[in-house]
DNA sequence: CTTTATAGTGCATTATACGGCTCTTTTTTA
DNA sequence: TAAAAAAGAGCCGTATAATGCACTATAAAG
C-alpha cells in the first residue's frame, strides 16, 4: 500500500464508522491537528501515531511481501 | 502487528535476504544510525522510513481489519 | 587470542512531527 | 438559502525523529 491508499483506507474506515475527525483524534489520543494533516495528505506520521488511529478504528499496521501470488 | 513485531519482521526479512543493516541503509536512502535505532527497538520511525525500508526489501505496509475470521 | 565484520550506543545538530489556537473553506442539514 | 458542523490550513512553540561521527559490544573467522 502506498501512503496515498494508506490515507484514503484510514479515511474510508473511520467514515465508515462514522465518526468525525475530532472524535477518532480524540478517542485516539492523537492531535487533532496531527490527524487532519495526515488525512489531508500532508503529514508523515510516526509509527505511533498511525498505530493508535487504526487501532482504535479495529485496525492494525501490518507488513507483507509484494509481488506474491496468494497475497491478494 | 504490534511495534515489536514490526521489528522482528524487518529484521527477520533483512537476515532473509542476508543484508547487512549498512548495505539496508544504503540501499533503503535511509541513515544507518536510524536504521539501527529502529532495529534495536529504541525507535519511532515516521511512516516514510518505514516505507523505505520495507520497500527496498520486497515487502509493503498494509491496514487491515482486526479479529476478523478470514484474515490470516 | 587477534582480526574483522556487524550491530548497538552516546553525543550533538538539523529537520520535522505533534499539537493547540484561530481562522477559512467545504460539506451537511434544516 | 442560511445555519451548523466538519474539514483544512497558517502560525508557532515543544518534542522528538533523522542523521553523522566516533566509540563500544558482540560475533564470526583465522
Amino acid at each position: 500500500m502506498h501512503y496515498k491508499e494508506l490515507i484514503k483506507t484510514i479515511k474510508e474506515r473511520r467514515e465508515v464508522l462514522r465518526v468525525t475527525q475530532a472524535t477518532l483524534a480524540e478517542l485516539s489520543g492523537v492531535g487533532l491537528r496531527t490527524l487532519k494533516q495526515f488525512e489531508s495528505g500532508k503529514g508523515n506520521p510516526t509509527l505511533l501515531t498511525l498505530q493508535k488511529l487504526v487501532d482504535v478504528m479495529g485496525m492494525e499496521v501490518c507488513l507483507k511481501l509484494k509481488n506474491v501470488s496468494g497475497n491478494k
